[in-house]
DNA sequence: GGCATATTGTCCATATTATGGTCAATATGT
DNA sequence: ACATATTGACCATAATATGGACAATATGCC
């Protein structure tokens, strides 16, 4: 609801939990400065958020002074801040799932020699965690820590799929089907019938639906209460694709995220 | 004042800018999970930060809901999140001062075959936001993120002797001198010598005083108008030391921070 | 297995905090 | 140099966070 004139994308603040709906306008701000590829200066913030001018630029002022943003050489401009990539990194070094997960993707890489994902649920979409290019060096326009959707990529849909299926098709009635390429679905029952047929398959497929000349293989991981958690994707290059090669690609990803889950399993 | 009673190193909330006092605290907390080296659960949490129960109780909720921490697999304690990651990803390409930077410390370490690291100041050290790794893969306990002392690394005291006497004499008096190896210099004098014989020099040195079995050589990076805005090392495991080549060192090193100044002050 | 104790999660009146309109100072454009 | 736009600061008011108290649940002990 309430838009700005000109505003793109702006999330909505979600404050469930009370008690906590300043904390979140400083996050909206925080992803805001994020997901902007261009620089953004002070009046282009007031533009795409709703808040007004007071309170915006004291959220600012606390981000910078956190440490969360900085200033930009360009003045007047505001770029994330150092603090930011020393919380993440931290984060990248401790998580539970990549470090399980590396040994088997790495082997997966290995077997294949294509590109593979490791990506977990965070908000509406997946993220990248971790990443092992081809060794045959083909640049893909990912990268770790990328933000992707759920209904056009294989890590997406293989997570979906591992959801119980009421909740799937209500994350998927919410969803804005946004064509990425011409062979992104966009319909939300063409969606549901091929999430529903990646759940009976064992594995989900992404015929460039995200990229063009990339097709993907994914496989979900779950944890011990068989929860989704996360999702593995190898991407292959139609130019290197045949179907032999991607029946025994697909068993390989299945075993692969069968021994990710089983070793959380075990783990705890 | 008013810290509980067994609670360790917990940084006083700051909260300069009024109406940001809430804020102040999510980060505290954000900020205590990530320093602790082992996983906290929710008593722990409660005995090293001073808050009530049901504050800090709706603060980890929140920093949940945003994804900033999330659930370890032990259960009960908390560990970052990957929205972390995702926020970052982006602002890790776009760094002014990684990306003019990159070509330079790159050739250096071409040159030297040496370890590089390239750092800013961030809160009361200095954060690493670039290493290029030495080609014959010698070990260091560091990563981009990392965050070192000011007093006992070489791009600290780099940084120290680049900024203005009176100031540097400042924040070095109101430090915390902990020895890190046996060489570090604990004392305030001893180390306000040290700075002034390095800005006298041109260049800082750090003589086993981090790690052992390291020695490293600072450069200082200013902007246009000569503030130092970060810092370049080298660092050279002493079995590998001799005085001829530290000396061809430095002069790359200098070399090497003189032009990457150089190419931020021409493009601003 | 059953009681006692510790811990976790929830609620709500109150105190504290954030809000956002207004205004002065500064920067920008013509 | 003047007009206009933008930035940065203030403060009464409205909205929010607070933290004590309590219920539900988990854990330890005999």
């Amino acid at each position: 609801m309430s838009k700005t004139t000109s505003g793109p994308r702006v999330q909505p603040v979600r404050a469930q939990i009370q008690g906590t709906a300043s904390f979140s306008k400083f996050m909206t701000v925080l992803q805001a400065i994020a997901d902007e590829p261009t620089r953004l200066d002070f009046a282009k913030l007031t533009k795409i958020l709703p808040y007004p001018r007071g309170t915006l630029y004291r959220i600012v002022t606390a981000l910078l002074a956190e440490g969360l943003i900085a200033e930009s050489l360009e003045n007047g401009t505001y770029q994330l801040g150092h603090r930011l990539i020393q919380l993440a990194s931290r984060s990248w070094e401790t998580s539970d799932l990549r470090s399980i997960a590396r040994d088997h993707i790495e082997a997966l890489r290995d077997a294949t020699g294509e590109t593979v994902h490791l990506a977990v649920p965070s908000g509406n979409g997946m993220v990248y965690i971790d990443k092992l290019e081809s060794p045959r060096t083909v640049r893909m326009t990912s990268r770790i820590g990328t933000r992707v959707e759920l209904y056009s990529t294989s890590v997406g849909k293989a997570y979906l799929a591992g959801l119980p299926e009421e909740e799937c098709r209500a994350i998927i009635e919410g969803m804005d089907l946004k064509p990425r390429t011409r062979n992104t679905i966009t319909d939300a029952d063409a969606l549901y019938a091929d999430i529903q047929k990646s759940r009976a398959q064992g594995y989900s497929y992404d015929n460039e639906e995200n990229e063009a000349d990339i097709r993907c293989f994914g496989g979900t991981i779950f944890d011990r209460s068989r929860r989704p958690v996360g999702a593995v994707s190898l991407s292959i290059p139609i130019y290197r694709y045949n179907k032999e090669l991607a029946k025994a690609y697909v068993e390989k990803i299945q075993e692969t995220v069968q021994a990710i889950s089983d070793s959380m399993a075990t783990i705890v």
